[in-house]
DNA sequence: GGTGTCAAGTTTCATACGGAACTAATTCCC
DNA sequence: GGGAATTAGTTCCGTATGAAACTTGACACC
């Protein structure tokens, strides 16, 4: 009953020759406008969009792999943030991050002090110099985020803004395992 | 002189409030209501919430890995693609998406015949098997993008659609790799 | 105030991953 | 038509990664 629903991203007539016409490659065009998943599509290819020239950058500008570079820029929206909270935050694992945190301690680029009234967690905090690359950092991101939105008006880019955080406040009501289907039990 | 329009995604005036209220991870509302990169923040933390479960779901299920599935799930929607193809509409590397091809082969999922024209490329093709498998897999999928997209009217969800579909069509228009800026000369 | 359960962070370990170099086929172009 | 430059795909190899197990501390409960 939801066949209609499904389809809402999928408007365009035909991918091939939308292709044709707007130098998109032809399975690209496909992924976009003959995908039931048109959501997880588009989103994953924007990520993708972003992360690949905004982490090789800082990859290598500075050395920090991805892991590193997300606690780093974490901090710098909320400093002393814990592990725990940067991992859950990011999607990464919480061993990930442990392994981050530490070389980034050892490159001075944080610090570690025992958060008082529970022993178990720490405060992380930025030092002078990771500040400094955060914020020398945040110029190429701001810069690809500009040009990734430039094809929308103003008041497009404050719609799109909006229907994504909904979609982000709405998160902690989902379950975070697909329910296996019915022909399973 | 864009200070303005970097804030687009920060209109929240308190970030911990709003968590509070929300039952928000107070680092995901300071991720989401204060944070100049807000698309990007946006855009990685909702893909995750699909991929995780998502692939979590078929892995456990099919013993596939993810570049697996994504190969499998191209050819569902475009048969007889190449790696190529495959590799560049996913973002994953070559050799990732060439290993997966043979993963797949040996179990039977995929199919390659030599490109008639040109000795160098294949045309991958689902087996019985293979196409079994993903039109499986298309109704949890297709019920987590629904999950996702619930709290959006669906004149909302069809505004989602347009807004990013318009990203996606501009994206091979932008450079891959971020400049470096004017100090680095 | 012990005992069992849970939570933050670390260590261990097997492996999936992706960059660099390679092979083979194609195209360019003089 | 023949050599240079490109392209599809594979192989090799070092390593970043994440699941499982572990450590230490908090908290509940009786």
């Amino acid at each position: 009953m939801d066949a209609l629903e499904s389809r809402i991203g999928m408007l365009w007539p035909d991918a091939a020759a939308f292709a044709a016409g707007h130098g998109l490659d032809p399975l690209v065009a496909t992924k976009l406008w003959e995908n039931p998943c048109w959501f997880s599509f588009r989103l994953n290819y924007l990520a993708l969009h972003f992360n690949g020239p905004v982490y090789g950058y800082i990859q290598e500008r500075h050395g920090l792999m991805r892991p590193e570079y997300v606690v780093l820029y974490s901090l710098s929206l909320k400093d002393g943030s814990t592990a725990k909270a940067i991992s859950e935050s990011s999607g990464f694992p919480k061993t990930t991050i442990s392994r981050a945190v530490q070389s980034l301690i050892e490159r001075r680029l944080i610090e570690r002090t025992p958060d008082s009234g529970d022993r178990r967690s720490f405060r992380l905090e930025l030092t002078a110099e990771g500040r400094r690359i955060t914020d020398e950092t945040l110029t190429p991101m701001l810069e690809r985020e500009r040009l990734m939105l430039a094809p929308l008006s103003p008041a497009e880019r404050f719609m799109l803004a909006e229907l994504l955080a909904k979609l982000v406040v709405a998160a902690p009501t989902w379950p975070d395992a697909v329910l296996p289907g019915p022909a399973t039990v």
